[in-house]
DNA sequence: AGCACGCCGACT
DNA sequence: GTCGGCGTGCTC
C-alpha cells in the first residue's frame, strides 16, 4: 500500500494524501480522481511520501491514475511550485490553471489526431514528368514539390490543398518519416545588416542560460529574427516556446510559423481553444512530439522536455499579466523557466517594459537593437499641434483637418487615434447639473448614439439614452467630450466624399468582423479611420500614411505611475502603423503640452531618453523596478467593510512587518465602486525582492486563517501593473 | 471553494 | 411545528 500525495485546486495551502495499490514513482507528476468530501476532484499526484501526517485510517484511495499520457516532468512540477511560492497561491490552484482541464480531469485522451508530414511518392513525380491533363490534384502537387516536406495540417491550406485526399489516394503523395523540423521553406527574406547581428549574437552564445532584450522599431523585422533563431534551435533537435500578448495574434503568427517550418509539429495553445485541442497540444508539447509551441500567456505553463529557446513578442504587453485569480505574470514566469532550464530567451518589443529595459543597463539581461526598418521605409515624421490657441471643430484642429484632406487627395488613409470608446463620455444636463452615472459603479454611463444606448464600459450596465433630463425634466441633455463615435460622425460631415471608418471594440465585436473591417482597410475600401488601442497592434496598412492622435494628453496626468509609460507605448505603436511600403509617414500629436517630455522624446523617436528620464523619475520616487510591490486588495457591497478589513489587514502588517517592509495607507481603489461592489487596497513595498517575499508568506497565512464575513472578498497581487 | 452541520426567526 | 437564513468547520 502506497501513500500518494496530491496537489487538488481548493483554496487552501495544503496537499492531500490518499492510499494507492500500484503506484509508484513513475505516477508522480500524474493527473488523479480522488475522493474529496462527498464529491470527487482531480490533481496531480507530487510526491510518494513514506508516512503521511493523517491518520492511516483516514486516508482513501485514489480512484483513478491516469496512465495514458506521460507524467508531468520534474522541473515542470518545480515550475507551478515556484510559481505557487512566489504569488502565494496554493499549489494546486496552479496546476489547475497550468494544466487543460479535460487532462486534469483525467479524462480519457482523446485520439491524437496525427498531423503526417507528407512528400510526393514515386508514382507523384511520375504523374508531374507525364505531362497529363492539367487537374486540382496536378497543381497541388506542383505546389506540394516547391514546398518539400510538409505537414498534411499545411497542405491543406495550400491554394489546391483540397486535392489532397484524392492525390493522396491515388498514391502521389505518401506520408513519410524523419525529415528535421527545421527544414527551412523555400524563399526566406534576406536579413538586414543588424537582424543577423542579432540573429549571431544570440546565435554564438555557448549553451545556457541568457536573458536578451531585442529591441526593435516598430517594422525593424524581429519576427524574422525569432524564427531564425527558432529554426536553429529545430535543427539542434530542440523544442521553442513563442509567447504573444492576444488570442487574436495567434492565427496570423501560426500560419506565418507553420508556412515557415513546413516539416515542423507547431502547436498553439490560449484558451479560446476546444478543450480536446487544448489537451492535445499540451500533450504533444509534454511528450516531446510538438517542436514549436506558439500561445498566450498560459502557455508558459506548456510541458517540454526538448525546451531549447523561449521567445516573448511584445514583452511590454500588459496582458502577459493575469488580472484574476492566480496573478502571474507570463513574461516573468518564462524568464525564471529560461533560467531554470539554462535556455536563452528573447524579450522583444519596440518599446520594451521599463523593467526589462532596466536590466539591460543593469546588465543583467543583453540588449540587441534593431534601429532600422526592414522595408526601405523610414519611421514617420512626428509633429505636435499645439491646441492651446487653436479652435477645435470636435476635437479636430485645422492642421489635423488639412492633412487628412491632403491624403484624400493622394488616395491615401489617414487614422484619427483616440483611446475612447463611444459618442461621449458622459451625457449632462446643463440646467440641474445631473450627470449620466452608472448604478453600480463609481463611473460615467458613456454615450453610444449609435445604438442609442447609454453603457457602462466597466459593468455592461446599459439603459436607453433618456430624452430628458430623469431629475428636472430639461429637453436640452447634452452629450459632453468626444469618443471615437462622435470623431467619426463629425468626420463625416466634414469630409462627404471620404468613406470613414470606426475600428474598435464596438464596431469590431466579433472576429469576423474584426477581420472584415482588416479586409476593407487592406483593400482601400476606407479612406479615414477612426480608431482606438485596437488599431496599434500587430498590423500593416500599407496605403495608411497619417496618424492624428486626440486627446492623449489626459494619461500625462493620470494617477498611476505607469500611465506615461503606457502612453508612450501606445503612441509609438500607433506612430508605427503610418507609413510603410514606400510612402512616408506623419503624425500629428494634438496637445496642450507640446514642451511635455515625453512628446518631445516621441518627436525624436528617442526611446531611450524616454526611459531614462522615466525610469530617473522612478528612482527618485522609489517605485519599481527600483522596488518591490505587493497590493492586497479588498471588495465587499458597502465600502467600510473592506476598509475595516484591509486597515486591520494593515495592523497586522505593520506588527509582523520587519525592517525595509514599507506598510502603506488602506485608501478605496480609484474606481471604488465596481459592479455594485466597493473595493479598496493596501500597497506593501520592499527594496528586497525577497525580503517583500518571506513577509508576504506569514503576513498572508495569518490573513488567510482570519475568518471574514462571507460577503468579503480579498486577494493578493504580486507585482501590481495597476497601483 | 463546496458542502455539511447547527442554531435562531417568520411562515403554511 | 418546519423552511431557511448564514456563521463555523472540514475536506486526505
Amino acid at each position: 500500500m502506497q501513500i500518494v500525495r496530491v496537489a487538488l485546486p481548493v483554496p487552501i495551502p495544503q496537499l492531500f494524501d490518499y492510499t494507492s495499490q500500484d503506484a509508484s514513482e513513475e505516477d508522480i507528476g500524474r493527473c488523479v480522481r480522488v475522493p474529496f468530501g462527498r464529491g470527487e476532484k482531480s490533481g496531480v499526484i507530487v510526491a510518494l511520501p513514506a508516512v503521511s501526517d493523517v491518520d492511516p485510517a483516514r486516508l482513501k484511495p485514489v480512484r483513478h491514475i491516469q496512465r495514458e499520457v506521460s507524467p508531468l516532468p520534474a522541473d515542470w512540477l518545480e515550475l507551478v511550485a515556484f510559481v505557487a511560492r512566489y504569488y502565494h497561491e496554493p499549489l494546486g490552484e496552479v496546476i489547475a490553471l497550468a494544466l487543460p482541464p479535460g487532462l486534469r480531469r483525467a479524462d480519457a485522451v482523446s485520439d491524437r489526431e496525427s498531423d503526417p508530414l507528407l512528400d510526393l511518392g514515386p508514382a507523384g513525380h511520375a504523374a508531374l514528368a507525364a505531362g497529363r491533363r492539367v487537374s486540382r490534384a496536378l497543381t497541388l502537387l506542383q505546389q506540394l514539390q516547391a514546398a518539400g516536406v510538409i505537414r498534411r495540417s499545411i497542405a491543406r491550406e495550400l491554394p489546391d490543398g483540397a486535392a489532397l485526399a484524392d492525390a493522396m489516394r491515388r498514391g502521389w503523395v505518401v506520408p513519410v518519416r524523419g525529415a528535421s523540423p527545421a527544414t527551412a521553406a523555400a524563399g526566406q527574406p534576406e536579413l538586414t545588416d543588424e537582424q543577423r547581428a542579432a540573429v549571431d549574437a544570440v546565435s554564438t552564445e555557448p549553451a545556457g542560460f541568457v536573458p536578451w532584450l531585442l529591441h526593435g522599431v516598430t517594422g525593424s523585422g524581429k519576427t524574422e529574427v525569432y524564427l531564425r533563431l527558432a529554426a536553429r534551435a529545430l535543427a539542434a533537435g530542440q523544442q521553442v516556446l513563442m509567447l504573444v500578448p492576444e488570442i487574436a495574434l495567434t492565427p496570423q503568427l501560426e500560419s506565418r510559423v507553420a508556412g515557415r517550418f513546413p516539416a515542423a509539429c507547431v502547436v498553439s495553445l490560449h484558451s479560446g481553444l476546444a478543450e480536446g485541442a487544448r489537451s492535445r497540444g499540451f500533450v504533444q508539447a509534454l511528450e516531446g512530439r510538438a517542436d514549436l509551441v506558439l500561445g498566450t500567456r498560459l502557455s508558459v505553463f506548456a510541458a517540454m522536455p526538448r525546451l531549447g529557446l523561449i521567445l516573448v513578442d511584445e514583452e511590454h504587453d500588459a496582458s502577459y499579466k493575469q488580472q484574476e485569480g492566480v496573478r502571474y505574470s507570463a513574461r516573468d514566469v518564462a524568464v525564471w523557466r529560461a533560467r531554470q532550464r539554462g535556455v536563452p530567451i528573447v524579450l522583444g518589443s519596440a518599446t520594451p517594459s521599463l523593467e526589462s529595459w532596466h536590466h539591460v543597463r543593469a546588465e543583467r539581461y543583453r540588449g540587441l537593437r534593431l534601429n532600422a526598418r526592414a522595408l526601405a521605409s523610414t519611421l514617420p515624421k512626428v509633429r505636435r499641434i499645439d491646441t492651446r490657441r487653436l479652435r477645435l471643430d470636435e476635437g479636430l484642429s485645422p492642421a489635423l483637418q488639412s492633412a487628412i484632406g491632403e491624403r484624400l487627395a493622394r488616395g491615401e488613409q489617414s487614422l484619427v487615434f483616440l483611446n475612447r470608446r463611444g459618442y461621449a463620455p458622459v451625457l449632462s444636463c446643463p440646467s440641474c447639473g445631473w450627470v449620466s452615472r452608472c448604478p453600480h459603479c463609481s463611473a460615467n454611463l458613456v454615450v453610444h448614439l449609435a445604438d442609442r444606448r447609454l453603457r457602462c464600459h466597466h459593468c455592461g450596465c446599459d439603459c436607453e439614452v433618456p430624452h430628458a433630463c430623469p431629475v428636472c425634466g430639461n429637453q436640452d441633455i447634452q452629450p459632453f467630450g468626444r469618443g471615437t463615435q462622435r470623431i467619426e460622425a463629425r468626420l463625416a460631415e466634414l469630409f462627404p466624399e471620404a468613406r470613414v471608418l470606426r475600428v474598435d471594440r464596438d464596431s469590431a465585436r466579433t472576429r469576423s468582423q474584426w477581420e472584415s473591417m482588416l479586409a476593407q482597410i487592406a483593400n482601400g475600401e476606407a479612406d479615414i479611420l477612426v480608431g482606438t488601442q485596437m488599431m496599434a497592434k500587430g498590423h500593416d496598412f500599407p496605403k495608411l500614411t497619417l496618424v492624428g492622435v486626440i486627446g492623449a494628453d489626459a494619461s500625462l496626468h493620470a494617477a498611476d505611475f505607469r500611465a506615461p509609460e503606457r502612453l508612450f507605448q501606445q503612441l509609438m505603436q500607433v506612430g508605427g502603423r503610418a507609413g510603410r511600403a514606400h510612402l512616408p509617414g506623419e503624425v500629428l500629436v494634438q496637445t496642450e503640452y507640446p514642451d511635455h517630455p515625453l512628446y518631445r522624446c516621441l518627436v525624436r523617436h528617442d526611446f531611450d531618453a524616454f526611459a531614462e528620464s522615466a525610469l530617473s523619475e522612478r528612482r527618485a520616487a522609489g517605485f519599481p523596478p527600483f522596488t518591490y510591490q505587493a497590493m492586497l486588495r479588498a471588495d465587499a457591497p458597502v465600502l467600510d467593510d473592506a476598509m475595516q478589513f484591509l486597515a486591520h489587514a494593515r495592523r497586522l502588517a505593520q506588527d509582523m512587518a520587519p525592517a525595509g517592509v514599507r506598510v502603506f495607507d488602506a485608501v478605496p481603489m480609484r474606481l471604488t465602486r465596481l459592479a455594485r461592489r466597493e473595493r479598496g487596497q493596501l500597497l506593501i513595498e520592499a527594496d528586497e525582492r525577497a525580503l517583500l517575499q518571506t513577509f508576504i508568506g506569514r503576513w498572508i497565512e495569518v490573513l488567510r486563517a482570519q475568518r471574514t464575513s462571507r460577503e468579503l472578498r480579498w486577494q493578493l497581487d504580486i507585482d501590481p501593473l495597476e497601483v
